[in-house]
DNA sequence: TGTTTAATGCAACTTGTTTGCATATCTTGA
DNA sequence: TCAAGATATGCAAACAAGTTGCATTAAACA
């Protein structure tokens, strides 16, 4: 049985090629990715999905915590895995996105609970900037 | 002479009585706001503006870095008068949102500088969770 | 005050996302 | 293995945020 067959099992969703699909690609791509880039690429490999689907799929994803849901500013929302705690470092210039983890935002986290009374579920950080490559 | 007159002047826009009021209105409030707040607050001044010139207004306040503009993955912006570098509590039940200051997130930057050759010009940093009042 | 330049309003448009409903597909138990 | 029920999908249409074109109006400055 494959990993995706398993994982939507696991999470009491019916196992369809376009969900064992779009599971593939949010596996095999590292960036976070937006509905059209799902389509294409559903569409190279010759599975016909309409986007609607694309999003439905991505909602019930969403709602077993199966993926993050994410914005960079963008007006559009972007997708991606939901594993460890991690970030974003996304370049001005060419919209090249690299994750980064071990960010150590835990303490902040403890700070603000203590000072405002705020229970903290979870965040989101992200640096804007220029990659290694715009920087020249 | 009005505050909202020098700002305008200082950033080379034209003094206009919508500009004056949205100004006046990103002054007043502390919370970001989207378009839509603002185009009603003004409306209850009896000043009639079209979304569509908030939008431009926007836009070119932005441009001269008179506000920010950020997003709380609701799939629309927010915009608040730029200031220091500040970030969002933002309550998940009740969709509150307070303003939190000094972090300390330069130093992490500096490290993601130096590992990852990326130069970092700004950072997004918010907190979901609940406040204090929808933790009952 | 007149002229130039930029801001505004309105309508129409684009893009991202959602909804309704009929049809197709998956799952389960006989 | 198949039929019945539950759920996923496709298509069209609606919706919401944001943008664009163009004629009109208002601000700036000589």
């Amino acid at each position: 049985m494959s990993d995706y067959k398993h994982i939507l099992q696991k999470a009491n969703l019916k196992v369809t090629h376009a969900r064992e699909a779009v599971l593939m690609y949010l596996t095999e791509t590292d960036a976070p990715v937006d509905v059209l880039n799902i389509v294409a690429w559903l569409g190279q490999k010759n599975i016909n999905v309409d986007k609607v689907t694309v999003y439905r799929i991505l909602d019930a994803f969403y709602k077993k915590r199966i993926i993050d849901r994410i914005e960079f500013g963008e007006g559009k929302f972007r997708y991606e895995l939901s594993g460890s705690d991690h970030h974003h470092l996304i370049c001005e210039q060419c919209g090249n996105i690299e994750d980064i983890s071990d960010c150590n935002i835990g303490i902040l986290e403890k700070e603000i609970a203590k000072k405002k009374h705020f229970l903290v579920k979870r965040h989101a950080l992200e640096f804007y900037g220029l990659c290694q490559n715009c920087q020249r």
